[in-house]
DNA sequence: ATGGTGGAGGGTCCA
């Protein structure tokens, strides 16, 4: 079974790169963040094309996840829904949970927080609390066989940056997201790349746009597949999708893969 | 002094 996230930075934008990389890849299933559109616009046609099944949530310009797959999707909730199944809590598009083949997956864009002291600062920290006390906590077991896959915008050590100096205190990673970051792991996740590559040293799944960042490979590690100890067991291999970031018109994402028996 | 790039949308906001 093979599993991939991926932060597309507008799924419209990205249709064509999207529909090349599931021609490519064929995974059983791929989680998307920040698809920056409206459900209704959702070109889940395209994808079709391929025999791939989607379920999206998404807002007017901002945020949003989906899950595709070729197999059956079911069991889809989105949001934050602990308390009232039909209803988010949360104003903003960033969670989706469905069942394929068994397997429990969960789509999540953790805000990035803009600015260190910022009303989003304070958001994201709030919202990366409620992730694990109102909806890890509420809604799954540590036993289940589940996947918490997404852009986390958190890198968890300074082996995840490529300046620590530079990147000290920011908001990704500040003290007071990294240790949100381990509640969250806590939970019962392994970080399965890291799982697989634990020395290496310039892994990362982001780089910015501007200043040749990619090709200096000055990038961060900031999105995960994080296994429960079941999925964690079955996981064979992790990489990073490096030749689709450097395709035209990519992403600032690399897609994340992980494979499992 | 604070760009550069990219997306959404038609202002700036966000990343």
């Amino acid at each position: 079974m093979k599993i991939a996230t991926w932060n597309v930075n507008s799924v419209r934008a990205r249709c064509e790169r999207v529909y090349q990389w599931l021609k490519t890849h064929q995974p059983d299933i791929l989680c998307l963040q920040e698809t920056k559109c409206v459900d209704g616009a959702f070109p889940n046609r395209e994808f079709e094309l391929l025999g791939y099944n989607s379920v999206f949530y998404g807002q007017k310009s901002y945020n949003g996840v989906a899950i595709l797959s070729p197999h059956a999707i079911e069991d889809t909730f989105v949001g934050f829904v602990n308390e009232d199944p039909d209803k988010d809590e949360d104003e903003q598009a960033r969670l989706i949970a469905a069942t394929i083949q068994g397997v429990r997956v969960v789509s999540a864009y953790v805000p990035n927080g803009t600015k260190v002291g910022s009303a989003n600062w304070s958001y994201k920290q709030a919202w990366m609390d409620r992730l694990r006390d109102a909806y890890l906590d509420e809604l799954f077991d540590p036993a289940d066989d589940l996947l918490l896959c997404g852009d986390f915008n958190v890198a968890p050590t300074d082996d995840d940056v490529w300046a620590p100096d530079l990147w000290s205190n920011s908001i990704i990673c500040h003290d007071d997201v990294r240790s949100r970051l381990d509640r969250i792991l806590e939970f019962g996740f392994t970080d399965t790349y890291r799982m697989h590559h634990p020395d290496k040293q310039g892994a990362y799944t982001w780089w910015d746009y501007t200043r040749g960042s990619l090709e200096k490979n000055k990038g961060v590690r900031i999105d995960f597949i994080l296994a429960t100890e079941s999925m964690r067991q079955r996981c064979t291999d992790s990489w990073i999708d490096l030749e689709e970031r450097g395709q035209k018109k990519p992403s600032d994402h690399a897609p994340l893969v992980a494979t499992f028996e």
